[in-house]
DNA sequence: GCCAACGTTGGC
DNA sequence: GCCAACGTTGGC
């Protein structure tokens, strides 16, 4: 059973046009340090699973693109690396705190704004479109999915 | 740049 | 295990 997914990224660390020119177009999800993000990867991520991907913290969030789950679940590695912002000291190989999948870039999209999504009553459960939300994997419904997939299709 | 909302930390 | 203080997120 695939699941559907919306995972934001922030365009100045990986934007949709640097996924697409990555060789394989596919990257490591790292730098999440959120359990309840690291859960979904760890516990309900699947190879295979859709997501929609956002570009937040920026002049234009919104949907730019579907992404698909290219790997297991597997230990996100800037945790080890002590060079890297995301470095967590308390991580040890054999235990690892953080996990993560890669995720490949399954098609670019049309812009489908913030604004635009509010607009639309069918997508008012929508946890990316609630007051104060700040995760950044969160879930869709099969119906969402497919309501929004129309709209790209516009 | 503002600021509301949220998650995490750490003293007790 | 509570909860105040703090830091971060992210749309506006």
């Amino acid at each position: 059973m695939v699941k559907y997914w919306l995972m934001k990224s922030e365009p100045s660390e990986c934007s949709i046009d640097s996924l697409a020119h990555l060789p394989k177009k596919t990257i490591e999800w790292f730098g999440i340090r959120n359990y309840q993000a690291r859960n979904f990867m760890r516990d309900e991520m699947k190879l295979g699973d859709l997501a929609f991907f956002w570009h937040s913290s920026c002049k234009e969030p919104g949907i730019y693109g579907i992404v698909e789950v290219s790997t297991e679940v597997h230990p996100e590695t800037t945790q080890f690396d002590l060079e890297s912002d995301y470095y967590d000291p308390a991580s040890t190989a054999e235990n690892p705190r953080w996990w993560c999948v890669d995720i490949r870039l399954f098609k670019k999209t049309r812009y489908v704004s913030i604004k635009e999504l509010r607009e639309y009553p069918e997508l008012s459960d929508m946890q990316v479109l609630k007051r104060g939300n700040r995760l950044s994997i969160t879930k869709l419904t099969k119906t969402e999915w497919e309501f929004i997939n129309k709209l790209l299709l516009q």
